[in-house]
DNA sequence: CACACTAGGGAAAGCGCTTACCCACCACCA
DNA sequence: TGGTGGTGGGTAAGCGCTTTCCCTAGTGTG
């Protein structure tokens, strides 16, 4: 009688464990297994699959990886995994991944560009088949020694995606931030608003820059004036900071805060309430990315819609497909009015 | 003059172009690179250091893991990134295993036990040091796979870690579910409530039975009633669609909903508006794990605090430390008493 | 019936590292 | 001056796979 039981007794079975106990060869069992272009007899194919069955055999990707030269792993970048806007991000790769059969690895920079630098480089050791930049970089002093770094792992054989455009020969999977934002300027010059205040992250990072730009446009050629441009980052606890500040100092009834992203925006939210003024009709506010919380919070966030779980889809295609169409149709952003910018009457 | 340039023209620079640019052996540039009980003279070392530099080496991971025979990845597998729970949760994990040198790949189950199994399979390839299960499995047909699967990945030599009490030898990281609700039930009926409706995940499904139970438990004996018992997921769709349906039926003002969770608590604060109905005064919510989202709804959610991130690191910790003392103090959860749940007057 | 071919299995040479194990060399001591 | 231990570098044997070659059979053809 055979055993039952699937457990080698100790460490895991290896390929050898089941050509010896299919009575075959390395070479065979390997191609049975691990798929090769060399056909197997059927009868031995039978053979070797019953045994791995039976010892629950599982390939050793490490071993793999190493014979191979390459590693199914693409490694992703991103600052902060508990923020949402990354989160969904991460989402779609994951589930691109998935369906490619990769495996990803997962790193945060917390959003300190030295310590990207440091990912990059330690994340080199994977030998990853692509790594996806998520995590929002200034275009500054440490751009030098990213792109260093970047470049050794393209020399590697690997792919780098960036989220945004970027310099260089790096694929890169962008969303016209500009058009979004002036989209929304627009809209929100249209619907009254006359007076704007901005809250946008560090000068130099070119999404914020860009959103800045755009709102602009929109919202002065409909009209409006922007009163100012805060500088903050991409959390909420800087939308709060910069909104409590704004509060405190002058913010006049009727003014629309934008904040250069849902989650800053959300911030300012609180911060406007925890003043004691209220947001719709006394003080509007808008965001950016359309995150899944902005539906759910009273009332609901002016935004731009971005679909973030597809892009991170397509970062994962763009670091695997062998070619790579850079003037891809950049997935349409939609311009979402919700309670949070009712119209001025 | 020697190059400036760290790029090796082809390929990643292998241990053996370091060995031979610096002019040592490659037994000797393992022991300098990578570390070893072994002593390097200075002269040696310096050499080594300055080729490595030169040249970009990074030592390639997957070839290390063959041959040390354990490799520094830590397997992550949670239902869903994009939910705030998890996504706090994967933060403490990510941090300590940044802090311990070791790499997180993350795998999602989308809530399904099957894929869970085949994932759990599938990561087993990876030969990871530790696998954390953050996924809420039911204790459902699928068990049983899932146990075997477990099995062969830890005589595999991986430790398992779960999130929430399991069976087994497994180390699990857990919070006293049915303690904090039980406070929560027990203030909410300090606060006036006399009647509640509970929106739990699916019966069998120990982290939500728990909290059902507890809560039951502290509410009843200050005094209140349990009207009903819904069950849904941890999903904020499932919260909404429940909470829909009650309103639809009959749901007295003076109520008080808890959801098993802050974000099926959020889904039921947006059905409970959307059927025209308040929150707060009318009908009051409460949920459990405070995630972030929580502060800044209004109003603000009632909710029990739960250390995520903290949870996380544990769970880290626990897949990696030798010794591990399982009776260890649980984190304290607190109860947070937030706008949603107004006394009554 | 001899002669190409064409499967298709197996032996063995890697892949990039780690790590016994061996050994030359240099004190140090009696 | 001849042991006798450290030191510390190098050699080579793996780790678990993949893949190139080689080689034996089986097949079809004139």
């Amino acid at each position: 009688m055979s055993e039952s039981a699937p457990a080698p007794t100790r460490g895991a079975a290896t390929l050898d464990d089941v050509a010896r106990a299919a009575g075959v060869s390395l070479a065979t069992a390997s191609r049975v297994l691990n798929g090769s272009t060399r056909k197997v007899a059927e009868s031995y194919r039978e053979r070797v699959e019953a045994a791995a069955e039976q010892l629950g055999y599982t390939a050793n990707l490490s071993a793999q990886a190493t014979a191979r030269g390459t590693s199914g792993i693409i490694a992703l970048l991103v600052a902060d995994i508990a923020d949402p806007y990354f989160g969904q991000l991460a989402s779609g790769v994951a589930r691109g991944a998935d369906e490619a059969g990769l495996i990803v690895t997962i790193a945060i920079t917390e959003r300190d560009p030295q310590r990207e630098v440091r990912l990059v480089r330690a994340l080199r050791g994977q030998r990853p088949r692509g790594l996806i930049l998520a995590a929002s970089r200034p275009d500054g002093p440490d751009a030098a020694g990213l792109q260093t770094e970047l470049d050794a792992f393209a020399g590697m054989g690997g792919r780098v995606v960036a989220l945004g455009p970027v310099g260089g020969d790096i694929r890169s999977v962008t969303i016209d931030n500009r058009g979004g934002s002036r989209a929304l300027g627009a809209e929100l010059a249209g619907l009254g608003y006359r007076e704007a205040v901005v809250i946008g992250a560090a000068e130099g990072i070119r999404t914020s820059d860009d959103r800045i730009a755009g709102f602009t446009e929109g919202f002065t050629s409909g009209g409006g004036t922007i009163r100012e441009v805060l500088r903050g980052a991409f959390t909420r606890d800087a939308g709060y900071a910069a909104a409590e500040d704004l509060v405190a100092r002058d913010l006049p009834s009727g003014t629309v805060v934008f904040g250069i992203s849902d989650v800053v925006a959300i911030g300012i939210m609180s911060a406007i309430r925890d003043a004691g003024r209220t947001v719709g009709g006394d003080v509007a506010v808008a965001g950016f990315d359309d995150i899944a919380t902005g539906r759910d919070i009273r009332p609901g966030l002016t935004t731009v819609r971005v679909p973030l779980e597809d892009l991170g889809y397509r970062a994962l295609h763009a670091a695997i497909e062998p070619e790579w169409d850079a003037a891809q149709p950049t997935a349409p952003l939609e311009v979402i009015v919700r309670g949070s910018t009712p119209p001025v009457r």
